[in-house]
DNA sequence: CATGAATGAGGTTTCATTCAT
DNA sequence: TATGAATGAAACCTCATTCAT
C-alpha cells in the first residue's frame, strides 16, 4: 500500500476486516449520492455503526474514498492479472475472447465502482491518485500482455497494442459509464458479441471470419 | 432551453452576455477543483466579480454548472452537425475520416469540458441531467448519420452503426478523460491516425489496406 | 416631525409628495409580507420606482417604515382630534357613540395599518418609537376628553376615564389585530353596536337602558 | 403537536429537555430584538450552546420560533383550562373574578411571550399559523365557558358572551402589549380591580354594587 | 433626476471531526 | 471499545446601499 491510512485501533486485522466491512456497506449510497453529497452519518447509518466507530478505522472521511476505491480497483486488477496466469495454456485469440469476456462481465457487475472511479479520482489527495492510476494501468497492462503473446505466435497484427488494449480496456468501461445510452439499445451479451467481434478483427486473428460471418 | 434559469436582471442580453463571461472565466477553476469542492468565491474570483452579481445572473451554483455543461455541449453538437452538412458532397471515407480528425481535436481543445462532462453531471437534478443525456446523444447521432451514408453507398459494411458510432465517439472522449494515461504513450496526431485506422478498417472501407499496409 | 429623515432632494414639496406616494403603493406588500420580509426592490416595483429612486426621497429602509406608521398614525390622530371639534355641540352620549362608531370603522378601513403598528413598532429605533407612543396616545387622549365632558355635564360616571378611554380605543383595534377571531363571529356593524352597547353601560349614560334592554 | 420538527438527534427526551431549555433561554432576546432581527448566533450564545448544537434539536430557526409560541400558547391555555375545572365549585361570580385575577396576573408574568405571540406570528408558515390561532382561541372559550354558567344559574346577563370573553381576554393582553402606555399610569393590582369592577358591572352581577361602591 | 448593476457584509445552515461518557 | 452530542469553520445565498451612466 502505497499510502498509510491513520487508525486509532492497533489490531491490524481488526482495523482490515472493520475497513473491508466499511467499504462493502458504504458502496450503495456512495455512488448514489457522490462522495461530496454523502454525509459521514450516512456512511455510519448504512453500515450500522457510530460516525465514532466509523473514525476508528478511517483517519478522515477522504481515507475512505481512497479505501474504496484502492481496494475496488486492486481487486479488478487482481481478477485481471490471475486470468492472465490461466490463460497461459489456451491459444490467443481464445484467451482475449475470454478476457473480453470476462472483463465486460465484470464491468457490468461492478459498474457503480466503476462509475464511481471516473467520477471522484478528482476528489483524492495527489499520491492517492497516483495509486489509482497505477492500478488502473495494470488492466491495460494485463490485456496488452495478452496481445503480445497473439502477436509472438503470429496470429495477431497490431501496429500499437498498447492502444489497442486501452480500447479494450475502455470500451468495457463505458459499459458502466455510459449505461445510459448503451443499456437502451443493448443488453450485455449483445454488447460483448459486437465489440468482441470488431476487436478480434482489428486484431487481425483468423477465426473472426467464421465469428462475424 | 429546456430548464429555466431564473435570473435577477430583466435585460435578456446582458444576462447571456454575462452568462457566457461567467461560463468562460469559471472553466479552469470549476475542472480544476471541480463542482462541489469550488465555492461560489473562489467562481466570483476567476470572473473578477463580486458573489452578489454572480446570483444576479445565476439563481444558484447548480445553475451555473447546467449552464457551463449545456452551453459546452450545445456548442459540441452543434459543431457537429454543421460538420454533417458540409461534408454532405465528400465521400463517406472522407467524411468520416474529416469527421474524426474534427471531432477529436475539439475533444483535444475542450479536454476540461469533456471531463467536466463525466464528472459532474451527477450533481445535476434530474431535468437537466436528462437535457444533457439529450446532448450528448446528438454527437453519436451524428456519427451514426455518416456512417450510414456509406452503407448506403455501399462502401461500408457494418453490422450495427450506432455502436459503432458510440465507439468512435467514446474512444475521442478517452484523449480527454484518460489524458493521464493517453498523452504519456501518443501525441494527438498519432491517437487520431491510429484510431482513424482501426475504424475504417472496422467499416471495411476501401482505402483502409492502403493506409494501414 | 420629530425625527428628520435624510433625502438627497432639496425641493421640499416634491419629497413630501412622492413620500406620500411611496408609502400609499408600498403599504400592500409591505402589510402583507411584514417589513423584515420585503426587500427594498420589491417596495419599488409596488411603486414602479427604481431603487435608486426610491433612496432619493428616503435615507434607509427602516425610514419608509417610520414614514409609513407616523403618517398613518398621525392621519388616524387628525381625524379624531377633528371629530373632537366637531363634536363639541353634541351632547356627550351622542358624541361619544358617534366617535366610536367613526373610530371603529376606521380601524376596519385601515386594519393593515393598525395591525402594522402592532407588529412592526419594534423595528423602529428609540427615537421614532417613542414618536409612535405620542400619536397613538392622541387617540386616548381624545377619547378620554370625550368622556370627561361628560363627567363634567353629569351625564357620565367614570371612575378612571383614562382607563375607560383607553379601553374603548383597543377594543377598536382588536378588530383589526384579531380579525382572524372576530370576522369569523361578527360583521362589524355587530361588533359596534355590541361594544357600543357596553361602553355605554359602563359609563352610566341613561340611554343605554333603552338599548340594552 | 400538529406539526413535527426535525430534529438530528433520536434521543427523544433529550430533544423535549433541550428544546426547552433553549425556548427558555431565548425568550428574552427573541422578545427584546424581534425574530427577525434575532440571529442564531444569538440564539445560541443566550442558551450559552453551538450553533451546530441548536441544530440538531430544531430543523430551522423558524421551527425554534414555532415551538416557542406555541410551548408558550399551550401551556396558558393548559393554566386556563385547569382553572376552569377546579373553579366548578365557586359561584359564577366569584369564578370569574377568580379567573380574571389569574389571567391577567399570568399575562403580567409573561408579557414577553403575550407581546411576541402579537408581533411575530406573521412570521410561521400557514399551518403554524392556524395551530396558533387554536391555542389562543382557547383562553377566549374558556372564560366564555365561565359566563355561560353564570347564565345558566340566572346570575349573569349578558346578551353575547363570546365577544364578552373575548373583551375579558384581549383586555388583559394589552396589559403585555400597551405596557408603554398603561405601566406608566397604573400599577398591576389597580388595572385588575378596575377591569374587574367594570365586567362585573357589564355581565350585570349582583355583588358589582358592593365591590365598586 | 432616474436607473439598476454592482457590492460585500452578514444571515442561515451543514457537516467533518472530536471527545466525554 | 463504542457512542453520538457538541463544536465551529465554512458553505451558499440575500439584500440594503451605492454610484456610474
Amino acid at each position: 500500500m502505497v499510502r498509510a491510512i491513520r487508525a486509532y485501533s492497533n489490531d491490524e486485522d481488526l482495523v482490515r476486516e472493520r475497513r473491508d466491512y466499511i467499504a462493502r456497506n458504504s458502496a450503495k449510497v456512495l455512488v448514489q449520492k457522490g462522495f461530496e453529497r454523502t454525509t459521514v452519518q450516512e456512511l455510519a447509518d448504512a453500515c450500522a455503526m457510530s460516525v465514532g466507530s466509523l473514525y476508528r478505522y478511517f483517519g478522515s472521511k477522504e481515507d475512505i474514498l481512497y479505501y474504496f476505491i484502492d481496494r475496488g480497483l486492486g481487486m479488478l486488477a487482481e481478477s485481471v492479472e490471475g486470468y492472465l496466469e490461466e490463460s497461459e495454456s489456451l491459444n490467443p485469440t481464445e484467451a482475449l475472447e475470454g478476457f473480453i469476456r470476462m472483463y465486460y462481465r465484470l464491468m457490468a457487475d461492478d459498474w457503480n465502482l466503476c462509475l464511481f472511479a471516473y467520477q471522484e479520482t478528482k476528489n483524492l489527495d495527489v499520491a492517492a491518485r497516483r495509486k489509482m492510476i497505477d492500478d488502473a494501468s495494470r488492466d491495460v497492462a494485463a490485456c496488452e500482455c495478452l496481445l503480445r503473446r497473439g502477436i509472438e505466435s503470429g496470429e495477431f497484427k497490431i501496429e500499437n497494442p498498447t492502444l489497442m488494449a486501452h480500447n479494450i480496456i475502455v470500451l468495457a468501461h463505458m459499459w458502466a459509464v455510459r449505461r445510459w445510452f448503451l443499456r437502451k439499445r443493448f443488453n450485455l451479451e449483445e454488447y460483448i458479441r459486437m465489440q468482441t467481434d470488431a476487436i478480434l478483427k482489428l486484431v487481425g486473428a483468423k477465426e473472426q471470419e467464421a465469428v462475424t460471418s
